[in-house]
DNA sequence: GAAGCGTGGGG
DNA sequence: TCCCCAAGCTT
């Protein structure tokens, strides 16, 4: 691999980052120092995995207000925690960076990168990241960014994760020359703004020395990875009532909104009109909506039954009082029946049988 | 090593 | 509408 040196490739990085970096709340002033705040970039860097910045942002803001420190997040509320995360997605985030708050309040920040990744939910990416931006650290951190500026520069053929080793071995030099904070956030705020998957090299600073550009092949460099495939299924998704509480799945540890409040979902095989005469039951309907996951697709019917009653709920299910919903952490999809229940219902149009919903979120008689 | 994990924006 | 993607990590 005949590579030029990195710092000969890569100085230009420097006074265009200058020109043109964002002011982000958790960008310190002085990229020269380590930042004042080290817990800001831990904060900043779990949020943004898998995360747009401008999604981020607001986020990010309301963390630090409501847990300023590693102290305050290790003492916090689980559902306080996921409330604050609310809608970020990937919600095992705000565990694992409470986990690593109670850590660092604990004993401290790490020394090394290698204790860094050992702290929950920091990967080889992560860790890095935070080696380099909190503490000046000579980490090379290869997020998806990175990868792409790296593969178009130096012209990498094939996934360039498979060159991870190498591509950190020859970033080396550059963090020395320009720092590692500067270094890292101005590659990846390239890849951001300018290197994306498609290019706009006429804003590159690195064009003149790009292989990929020279080649013409920024187009097919870095190659696309596959897709999982996701599944669809057709649900109810339903809001019992009753004496003034509504039925909810409480917080699971593990699977899809884990560590959120849900709403019961049944599947929605069976469609049965709704016979007036012997269903009693009052039950409202609202326009449905597809819900889009990771690996999942839910075609989804949102329903309102109100009972006389509130029914023994089986495991895992909990009446909560009206006025705490608002209270709780839902992931989107929840949230959006929680609002609804405050809009007038257009009716049923056809709804399952309520008594065998009932039947499912009973506990068993004995 | 592949699967699983949320949500929103853009082409 | 659909597909791709976005500062990845854990199991």
């Amino acid at each position: 691999m005949p590579w030029p040196a990195s710092p000969e490739l890569l100085t230009p990085l420097a006074p265009w980052f200058e020109r043109v970096r964002r002011d982000l709340p958790w960008r310190a002033a002085d990229l020269e120092a380590p930042h004042p705040d080290p817990y800001a970039v831990l904060v900043s860097e779990l949020m943004l995995q898998q995360t747009q910045v401008a999604t981020v942002v607001p986020y990010f803001t309301r963390w630090l207000d409501e847990f300023p420190d590693p102290r305050a997040l290790a003492n916090a509320e689980d559902d306080a925690v996921h409330k604050a995360w609310e809608g970020l997605g990937y919600y095992r985030r705000a565990r694992f960076l409470k986990a690593t708050a109670t850590s660092v309040a604990a004993e401290g920040w790490p020394a090394d990168l290698a204790g860094l990744a050992k702290l929950p939910g920091l990967g080889p990416y992560t860790a890095a990241a935070v080696g380099a931006i909190a503490f000046q650290w000579p980490t090379p951190a290869l997020d998806g960014n990175a990868f792409r500026v790296l593969a178009r520069l130096l012209l990498i053929d094939g996934d360039p994760k498979d060159r991870a080793a190498d591509l950190r071995f020859w970033l080396a030099p550059a963090l020395g020359a320009l720092g590692p904070s500067r270094l890292t956030q101005a590659l990846m705020e390239l890849g951001a703004t300018v290197c994306r998957p498609s290019p706009a090299c006429e804003r590159c600073p690195l064009a003149g020395h790009c292989a990929a550009k020279l080649a013409g092949r920024t187009g097919e460099i870095p190659p696309v990875a596959k897709r999982a495939k996701s599944t669809s299924s057709a649900l109810w998704l339903v809001a019992f009532e009753a004496e003034g509480h509504v039925l909810l799945h409480a917080p699971t540890p593990k699977g899809l909104l884990a560590g959120l409040w849900r709403w019961p979902t049944f599947l929605a095989t069976v469609h049965l009109p709704q016979a007036t005469a012997q269903n009693p039951q009052p039950t409202r309907a609202w326009p449905g909506w597809t819900q889009v996951y990771t690996h999942r697709r839910e075609a989804l019917s949102p329903l309102h039954i109100v009972l006389a009653d509130r029914f023994t709920p089986a495991a895992g299910l909990r009446w909560v009082a009206r006025g705490e919903l608002q209270g709780l952490p839902l992931g989107k999809r929840d949230q959006r029946l929680r609002d609804l229940l405050d809009r007038p219902g257009q009716g049923p149009l056809e709804a399952p049988d309520p008594a065998a919903l009932i039947k499912a979120c009973a506990a068993p008689s004995v």
